[in-house]
Order: structure tokens, then sequence, then C-alpha cells
DNA sequence: AGCACGCCGACT
DNA sequence: GTCGGCGTGCTC
């Protein structure tokens, strides 16, 4: 076994596949799969994975393995088993599927450098550009005026060797510790002899003969009060001593929890935990849909269900939506598991998200709770894996590997026979189809655990305020309302459902609106630095005082921001203190828990936010949640935008009323007779799964069928119309008749970044084959790819259609 | 991807 | 002549 099989880190389909390379003796006995290498490839160095080895290989001349990156293998023979699945499903490359299963500091970086390899004199400007050092940058080479010729004369007269270097991102953090360098008499002994003016060295002394164990520097330093010069005194005389140690980055503060036990589970609570603890018990693979309205304890169902997972000595994998992985969330179960827990998402630095990694392939946890990628957590014993608010479209992946976090975890659950949990208020059609065929085991939870009935909800129909004369954002009766609330002392949630609205630039005498000159899209307008910004591209342009077009000083912006929203309720409610949630405000790290924990504090009366609002958060204190605009996404060209509003309106109420105080929702509208607005008012998820289905059937949209969504561009219109037109003639002769093929269309964005899209969309019920069509048309594009910058974008059940 | 090699036009 | 442009082919 003295040839590895490796991946190397170049993401092109030509190089898709193994490279052989000899071992060297001195890593026979330590290279294993799954581990990162240095290998020589070309001229480079690169990057790669083992993903096995084999004792003899097809080509004769093998480049050696340079180096190996892993005491430990990065992945797993099931996650590198894993990675071959999903690329394959995807239809992406193997390294990026790798790739997508670790920390980003895991990634390779490359550099290139120049050095010198004589002590003879060098050409003039090459010794110029040395200036004395003997390894420069290549970078400065290019900022010089030396031209590459003259490089490669150098390196051939044996002057100078170009290197190519792969560095690892790690950071590892660490921290001095101090502890005592001698028996603890002769500590009592020195402490005799210190001079009784040395106070501080004393004291030291007597924690270190009292607690001999060692200690942090920063921690011994606050907690005995003293400075590190105090302490070098007694380092200086060898009666402690000091060493340096590594440390995990601990992004929560683990002191301040108080561990909570097993609540007692209702009646319908305990129905739904048993399948699963006996799944659990025996072994066995199986997916439960948990259907449980909002405030219906599922997450007590998952508590426990970990629990006897963790009895049996095996892990869990708990993925959450990004939006509602807050700190609520994360408490709860750090209160239920301790340090038992690692948290992975996005909040977390580059550092932090390693560190928590290791905890979960040193096995130091059983629990991960995470966003999407934790799906990949090396853990090698799985016992459990629950994914909760199961409908939410961040599951799955918007670039490559375009992989859904549902598909992985069935599919690693059915490796490791344990059982899956799909949780929701508001399941995926395609979820709750599964559970109605018996393919997923439902469980209901239909009861709020407070014993409280759901918040009632009234619509409010914006066409008759607009009669009325009324063209402020806020209704009268929502007005009333807030301001009642004011002044009992409760609290508000207004939700500003802006998906599919945005603060576009018109003129009011001509009606140009202005387009991004890279992308055929409206350009957004920032009031904080007063600049019209592409979403698609990194345009950026100073909004112009008069229209392009005309002249005119009449140009304005026009949509709704949680700025202005925020302006005209204050100017409207004088007495509302308004805490504003966007994309805006919580940017900086830490700044969304803040604002939560002001709210809580009931330093604001209204919390005004976007989407990211309706998500998991529990406030005791909050009696009335607004939806300024139930409809905006209503009209999208997206096949799940009545889905997508039911879901959002029945999560948002679920935050009102949750704790003893009676829960009202005001729902603004201008479609108040939308099924999907209708039926979210009334809670009724039957109706609207069934009526939706209904819909879906007549437009054959899945659960129906299958999709997949093509994207081809490139500069030229006129090709990409071709060479779409063309892939859709070549499916229609490989697959089934009652398959069908739409296009070429333009995308919906038919330019973005100068290039043209188009796109070509399969719909299908059963195409064992499809795959290698695409394979197959795909290889037929290679080289106009390669060659003419013509990109094909494959997107195995898309989630956006655009 | 990113590098070297090789062929061709343009300029000291 | 030779510098530097880009098209082509290869990477165990």
């Amino acid at each position: 076994m003295n040839i590895a099989k490796v991946i190397v880190d170049v993401p092109v389909s030509s190089i898709n596949q193994t490279f052989d390379y000899q071992i060297p003796e001195r890593f026979q006995d330590i290279l294993t799969n799954g581990m990162r290498v240095i290998v020589p490839f070309g001229p480079r160095k690169l990057m790669g994975f083992v993903v096995g080895k084999a004792t003899e290989s097809s080509f004769d001349n093998l480049k050696e393995i340079s180096d190996v990156l892993d005491l430990t293998p990065a992945l797993t023979n099931e996650l590198l088993d894993l990675g071959k699945w999903v690329a394959n499903q995807t239809m992406s490359l193997y390294i990026t599927a790798l790739q997508a299963m670790l920390p980003q500091v895991l990634k390779a970086q490359y550099k290139k450098e120049i050095k010198r390899i004589t002590d003879e004199a060098l050409p003039d400007p090459l010794e110029n550009l040395f200036a004395g050092r003997d390894v420069i940058a290549f970078e400065e080479l290019e900022a010089s005026t030396i031209r590459y010729p003259q490089l490669q004369k150098a390196v051939q007269d044996g002057e100078i060797s170009i290197e190519y270097l792969v560095k690892s991102k790690i950071t590892k953090k660490y921290v001095t510790m101090i502890a005592p360098a001698r028996e603890s008499y002769l500590l009592e002994e020195a402490k005799q002899d210190l001079s009784t003016s040395a106070k501080k060295q004393r004291q030291i002394l007597i924690y270190f003969i009292e607690s001999p164990e060692a200690i942090e520097k920063q921690l011994l330093l606050k907690k005995l009060n003293t400075t590190s010069s105090t302490l070098k005194a007694l380092l200086d005389k060898s009666l402690l001593g000091s060493y340096r140690t590594e440390v995990y980055r601990n992004p929560y503060d683990d002191d301040t929890i108080t561990r909570t036990t097993a609540l007692e589970l209702t009646e319908e609570q305990q129905l739904a935990v048993q399948p699963i603890q006996e799944k659990i018990a025996s072994g066995e693979h199986d997916v439960f849909l948990l259907h449980g309205v909002t405030g219906s304890g599922k997450t007590e169902v998952y508590l426990q269900a970990i629990q006897e997972v963790i009895y049996k000595g095996k892990e869990a994998i708990v993925l959450v939506p990004e939006i509602s992985l807050t700190p609520q969330m994360v408490k709860r179960f750090k209160e239920r598991f301790g340090t038992n827990v690692a948290v992975m998402h996005s909040a977390l630095s580059a550092g932090e998200k390693y560190d928590e990694w290791r905890r979960i392939q040193r096995k130091e946890v059983q629990v991960v709770v995470g966003a999407r990628s934790a799906i990949y957590a090396p853990f090698e014993n799985i016992g459990i894996i629950i994914i909760d608010e199961e409908h939410e479209t961040t599951y799955k992946q918007e670039d490559q590997p375009r992989y859904h976090a549902r598909d992985v975890a069935i599919y690693r659950a059915e490796t490791h026979q344990c059982p899956v949990i799909l949780g929701s208020a508001t399941p995926t059609l395609e979820s709750f189809a599964r559970a109605q065929k018996g393919v997923y085991k439902l469980g209901t939870l239909s009861k709020r655990t407070n014993e409280k009935d759901m918040p009632e909800v009234n619509i409010v129909d914006m066409r008759e305020e607009l009669h009325a004369g009324n063209r402020s954002m806020f209704s009268r009766s929502l007005k009333e309302k807030i301001e009642e609330r004011i002044q009992k002392g409760e609290q508000i949630v207004l939700l500003l459902n802006r998906r599919g609205h945005s603060t576009f630039v018109m003129c009011r005498d001509c009606g140009h609106v202005k387009e991004c000159p890279h992308c055929d899209i409206a350009l957004t307008f920032h009031k904080n630095n007063n600049q019209l910004k592409c979403h698609y591209c990194s345009h950026e342009e100073v909004m112009p005082r008069n229209c392009p077009e005309c002249e005119s000083d009449l140009i304005r912006y026009f949509g709704t921001g949680t700025q202005k929203v925020e302006e005209s309720l204050t100017k409207l409610i004088p007495e509302a203190s308004v805490i504003r949630m966007d994309v805006d405000t919580t940017r900086r790290k830490g700044s969304h828990e803040k604002l939560l924990n002001q709210f809580v504090n009931k330093e604001a009366n209204i919390l005004l936010g976007t989407q990211m609002i309706a998500k998991g958060l529990d406030f005791e204190n909050v009696t009335l949640v607004g939806v300024l605009t139930a409809d905006s996404m209503l009209h999208l060209p997206d096949f799940r935008s009545s889905e997508k509003t039911f879901q959002l309106l029945t999560q948002v109420s679920g935050r009102a009323g949750r704790h003893e105080l009676t829960g009202e929702v005001i729902v603004q509208t201008y479609t108040p007779d939308h099924y999907s607005i209708e039926l979210a008012s009334n809670y009724d998820f039957t109706q609207f799964y069934k009526k939706e289905m209904g819909m879906r059937k007549t437009f054959q949209y899945p659960p129906y069928v299958f999709l997949v969504l093509l994207t081809v561009t490139h500069q030229n219109k006129v090709k990409v119309a071709q060479v779409t037109q063309r892939i859709v003639q070549l499916l229609l002769k490989s697959v089934k008749d009652e398959t069908t093929v739409l296009g070429p269309t333009p995308s919906s964005i038919p330019r973005m970044k100068d290039r043209y899209r188009y796109q070509c969309m399969i719909k299908y019920r059963n195409e064992p084959q499809l795959r290698d069509y695409i394979n197959k048309i795909l290889d037929q594009y290679a080289e106009e790819m390669r060659k003419e910058d013509l990109v094909i974008k494959v997107d195995m059940q898309p989630y956006h259609l655009m």
C-alpha cells in the first residue's frame, strides 16, 4: 500500500478524478484515508485529499507526496463516501463536495515565492529586487520592471528558484498556564523566607499551596488581583513554572448556564417521542415528520430523543436554520447538555468554527447544533439527526455543491442506521406528502404546551384603508392596537416582509427606473451613504439629483425599508420606541443578541424587523404581532410563493401570546381572499395542504414532479439562446415522453454581470438515467465552456428558479 | 485552475 | 532579431 489515490484541489471537471502518488517511506505508517496532503501537480504544489490507497498504479513514474497536513484524518471514510454521493447527486465535483464538509480554515491557500539559491551576485535588476533578502513574494516581481523571461533565465542559471507553497490557515489559540514547580512543602518553606513586604507573592504561594493544579495566567492574576511582575518574581525563583497550551475559543460563556433536566411531557409529546425512542433503541433507520404548531414543545421532544441517544453512547446532529440559531435556541441545548454541545453557525469567527469542529472530531461532544453544513459533522456513531424548521429554504445550499441538507441527513442516517426527525409547524408539501404516503412517520403536536389557543388573527384589507383615505402603511386598527398595548406596557412585534420589495429609484416625471449597467435589474437605494447599489454585482453609484433621462428633479426612491417604517411609525405614534432588526443593524457580531436583549429588558415597546424576527424567538411580554405587507412575495415568479407566505404568516403569528398573556395578530394585505393568507389566519394547515397540492398537480410542480434547472450564461445573447435551444433538443431526444423539458427561456434576471442568462427546466417523475444524459451534454460542451467562457449551471431540485 | 510551451506580429 | 501577445495542452 505505498500508493495514495488523491483528489487534488482543482475544481475543474477535467481534474475530477483521483491522481496516484508514491507514499514516501516516512509517511508509510501514518498516512490514512481522509488526510489532507500536499502534492506536486505539474509545476506547482497543491493540497489534496487521500481517498484511497493501492499497491500498484497504471502510471509508471509517480511523484511523491510532499507533505502530510493532518495527524488525524480531516474526513472519515464515511464522509469520503458521502462526498462522492453528494457530488453525484448534485452534479458537482468531488473536490467541491469534500471542501464543503470542512471548516474554512482547513482550506489551503497558495503562495508563490522567489528564492535566491546562490551567493554569487545576481544580475542587477534582480539584485535590486531582492534588496538583501533571500526570499520575496512573487507579487513583488509583477510590480517590478523585470519580465518573465529574465526570471526564467535566472532559474536556468541556478541563481534563483520559484517555490510553490501551500499554506494552511489554521490559527490555534494559546494561553499561558501557571503551575507550581516545587512540592507543596518547599513552597511553604519559600513562603516563610519571603520578606514581610512581599504580600502579593505570599498570596500567590498560598494559593498554590492550597490548590496545586495549573491555572490560566490571566485568570490567576484576576483572582488574586495582582500583576504579572509579581508573578515573574516567583517564576524567576523557579518556585512556579509557566507553559503555553492550546485552548479552544469558547464563543459561549458556559459559566452562566444553569442546567435543566427533562420536562414532563404532555400526552401528545409522549406519543411523538415514543416511536422515535424505539428506533433509537433498536438502532433502525426511519424518518419522522414532527408536525407541531408553534409553541407545542417540539424542542423538548428533540431534547429527550437526544438524551436517549446520549445514554446509548451515540451522537446527535441538530440542524437549525441560520436565522433561528439565536442565543435563545443555543441556550436551551447548552442548559440541557452543558459542555457536551458544539455549536456551528455563521456568526462564529473562522477560528471559533474550527475549534467547535475539532471538539466534534475529537469526540469531546456528543451533540452538535448548527446550520446547514453541520450535517457533515465528523461523528462516527450517529444516533439521531434532527432538522428543525424543516421547511426552511436555507437548508438548500445555493452554490456548488447545491445539496439539500435534508437529503444528506437521510442518506447519512441510513448509513448509521438511525432515525431522522423533521420538525415544523408548516412542513414542506414534499415532506407532508411523503408522511401521508407512509414513507415518513407522522407525529403531531396540535396543542401549545401552555394550553393557550393560538392567537387570533385579524386580516385587514389595505384596499379599504386606501378608500377611506388612509395612505400610510399602518391600518387604523393596527395603529389603535399598537397604542393600546403601549399603554398597557405590553410589547409588539412588527414584521416587514420585504422579500420581493426593494427600494428602487424611479423618476416621477418620465417613469425612468435606474438600472444596473451590468445587470438587468433595478438598483437599490441605500440611504446611509446615499448610494445606489446592485445586489448581483459590485456596482455602486451616487444617487443622482436629476433624472438621467429627462433631467427632472422629481427622482425618488420607492419601496419600504425598515428605516422608513420606523420613521413613519414614530411620527404616527410618538410614544413608540422601536428596535429595528434587519441586515443593516445585525451585521456586527453579537448585535443580534444585543438587540434582542434590549427588547427583552423592555428598553423598547416595538420590535420591527424583516424575516429574521419570524423564527424561533420567544418573548413573554409580546401580545401583538403585526404583519405590514403579507402579500409582498405572493406575486413572485416562484411556484412556492403561496407556501412561503403561509409559512411566514404561521411562524410569525406564533410569536404572540406564548406565555400568560393572550396574543393577537394583525395581518395587512391587499389580497385578503388569497387562500394562503386566509388559511394561515385560521391555522388550517391541512386545508392549505389540500388546496396547494391541487395547485401543484394542475401546474405540474413538486411534489408531483422533480425539477432540474439548467442555466446557460455567456456574454453573447444569441449564443446563449442557441446553446440552450440545442440543450433542450438533446434532452428531449433522451428523456421519456412523460417528461417535460421547458425552454429556452430568458432567466428572470436576463443579464447579470454583463452575461446573458437563459434557462431550461426539466420536470420529471422517473428518470433514473437523467444525470447521465445531462453529464453527456455537459461533456459535449466541455470544450466550448473552456475556450469560450460558456457556463452551464445545473441545479437539481432547485429552490430558486432564477 | 494555472502553468509552460509555442507560434506569430510589432518594435528597439 | 527578441519581446510579449494569446491559443493549446497537460497535470499522477
